[in-house]
Order: structure tokens, then C-alpha cells, then sequence
DNA sequence: AAGCTACCGATGCCTTTAAA
DNA sequence: TTTAAAGGCATCGGTAGCTT
């Protein structure tokens, strides 16, 4: 390797290919796509004279030479990376900085332990605040500075906001393990012919009732409740079923999850923030970390 | 077992950008 | 102005998983 010729970048590609064991989640992670994920893997494996990562199946398989060069050139990018946020004036080991972030409660779920697991290594004095408002209300609350940064599938966020994919999710239907709408196939007319719990935390309810609408149809929604967490409960103790994020559900048990019987694209669940927080180094700083987690 | 579909990495070709 | 490199779009081909 010509170290003078070498790209740093190259290590970052490095870095996200070997935790995701991906290319194509690689790529979404660090802000490419596919196909320059894969070139650069290429440009990559010229410069090691190695080919770092073989397919084994669907997975992305380091070789010994990666699995060698992993932690050292992980600590050196994460060394890079702090000294960098020190030159923005934000010292992530000295800081106690309280980010308000605004999640539903299956952000909370999937990001919250792991976002905390990275803080306790890099950040122990930050502290976060995980806020819940309606969702017309995000724009304002990050445009005022009340919160950080908004987590989720959210259509509300456009104008005057960046965002950044973190993971996708699909949206299941759920009921309890022995109901009778499972005695028949899951059409839209079972699907309709019983109450629902909706929850309001997210924007699941509004997609649902829009791609429901394209069908002229309506669901009867017996009750509204405030997290995706109780709505599944709920669903697991009476004859309501509910539409969640998969994630929400994972696990839990006394309920039955099955594909929804109208088409909805899967959620992609981004970061948000404001124009105004771009540029602020601690809130870069709060992002790549996000963007860095394995979700 | 065969066929189908979805997923995913690799590649060709083009445009853009920056350095010489 | 030329050239090389990087990144994006479209597409190909291999693999896995599901259905019949």
C-alpha cells in the first residue's frame, strides 16, 4: 500500500462494510450508493492487495487481513473523528450535554440501548431526553430548538430540514395468538370486519388510513392509544387488532403477526434535524454517532 | 425438482469535479 | 483544456427462499 495515494475515506467504506456485513447497508450508512459502496470496495481491495470481504451467501465475509485490520483502524478513525470534534469546540468525553431527541416508542426500542451503549464508551457525562409530540408539532419543536433531532418515518419533515436513512422496517398486522380472524386468510374484508387499536405515537396510523383511502375503505378504530407498545398489549388481550412497525413487536409474546392486506412501502426511519443545527459541532457530533450505531 | 421472486454485489457507461 | 477519479443510473448474474 502507497499510503501517500491512499484515501481516508476508503476507511470509513472499510469500517461500515465490516459491521454491517453489507455493501448496500454500508453504503446507505455512510451516504453512498450501492454502486460506489462497491467501487470503493474495489479501490479498497487494490490498495490491501487482499479482497477483504468475500460473499458467503447474503453475507459479506471478512478475511483474516480484515478481521486483523478491524480495531486498529477502528480506533483510528475514531481518534480522527474526536480530534476533529474538539476542533468545532465540542469535547465528547468532557461534555455533559443534555440532546433532546423526539422518537416514538419503537424508536426508543431499537436506538435508545444502543445509542447508550455508544455513549458510555465516548460520551459518559451526555445525557438524552427522549420527547414525545404530536407530529405536526416536530417542525416547530426543532425549528425552536426544543428538540435536537426527530427519529422515525416522518412525511411532515421536508422544507428547510436534512434527514439521514438509518434503518428500514416493514408494517405488520397483529392480534392475539388465538383469534378468529385467523381461522381465514388476512384479506382486506377480515382485515375491516374487525375493531382496531391505533396508536398515535408515529406515522403509522396516518400512512395506513391513506393507503386504505385509496381504497375507499375505512377501518373502525374502537380505540387510540398513545404507544405502539400498549397498542400491542392491548391487541394480545382482546379481539382488536392493530398495524405497527415489525419492530415494535418483536418478541412479544401471545400475539400473531401477519402481512397487511394493502400494499405500504416499508418505513424508512431517518434522522431529522434542522438547518439551524447543521453546522453545530456537537450536534454533528450526536449524528454520526446515530448513523454509526448497527440498527 | 423446477420455477419464480427478491435480494445483493459487480460492472459498464455516463456525468461531474478537481488537479495538472 | 485535458485528464483522471469518483459517484450515479441501469443492468446483469448469482444466491436464497418460497411455492407448486
Amino acid at each position: 500500500m502507497n499510503i501517500k495515494n491512499f484515501d481516508l475515506n476508503l476507511l470509513r467504506v472499510f469500517v461500515a462494510i465490516y459491521r454491517l456485513r453489507n455493501v448496500s447497508r454500508a453504503a446507505l450508512a455512510i451516504g453512498l450508493t450501492q454502486p460506489a459502496m462497491s467501487n470503493a470496495l474495489k479501490r479498497l481491495r487494490e490498495q490491501c492487495a487482499d479482497p477483504l470481504f468475500t460473499r458467503a451467501g447474503r453475507a459479506m465475509e471478512p478475511t483474516m487481513l480484515a478481521h486483523r485490520l478491524f480495531e486498529p483502524v477502528e480506533a483510528a478513525l475514531g481518534g480522527i473523528e474526536a480530534c476533529f470534534a474538539r476542533v468545532g469546540g465540542f469535547e465528547p468525553e468532557a461534555s455533559d450535554r443534555v440532546f433532546k431527541l423526539l422518537m416514538s416508542d419503537v424508536g426508543e426500542m431499537v436506538v435508545l440501548p444502543k445509542l447508550l451503549g455508544a455513549l458510555a464508551r465516548m460520551a459518559p457525562g451526555v445525557r438524552i431526553e427522549s420527547m414525545r409530540m404530536p407530529l405536526a408539532d416536530y417542525p416547530h419543536a426543532l425549528r425552536s430548538g426544543e428538540a435536537d433531532l426527530a427519529i422515525g418515518n416522518i412525511g411532515v419533515l421536508r422544507t428547510g430540514f436534512y434527514q439521514q436513512h438509518l434503518f428500514d422496517d416493514r408494517y405488520v398486522c397483529i392480534a392475539r395468538a388465538e383469534h378468529p380472524c385467523l381461522e381465514k386468510r388476512m384479506t382486506l374484508a377480515n382485515y375491516l370486519a374487525w375493531d382496531h387499536v391505533v396508536a398515535t405515537s408515529g406515522s403509522t396510523d396516518v400512512l395506513i388510513e391513506e393507503a386504505l383511502s385509496a381504497h375507499r375503505k375505512h377501518r373502525r378504530v374502537k380505540l387510540t392509544v398513545t404507544h405502539y407498545h400498549r397498542c400491542a398489549v392491548i391487541a394480545s388481550q382482546s379481539d382488536l387488532i392493530a398495524s405497527v412497525p415489525a419492530n415494535a413487536v418483536l418478541g412479544m409474546p401471545g400475539l400473531t403477526m401477519m402481512e397487511l392486506p394493502v400494499r405500504m412501502p416499508a418505513a424508512r426511519v431517518r434522522q431529522f434535524w434542522h438547518r439551524r443545527s447543521h453546522t453545530e459541532a456537537s450536534h454533528k457530533w450526536m449524528r454520526s454517532v446515530i448513523a454509526g450505531l448497527d440498527l
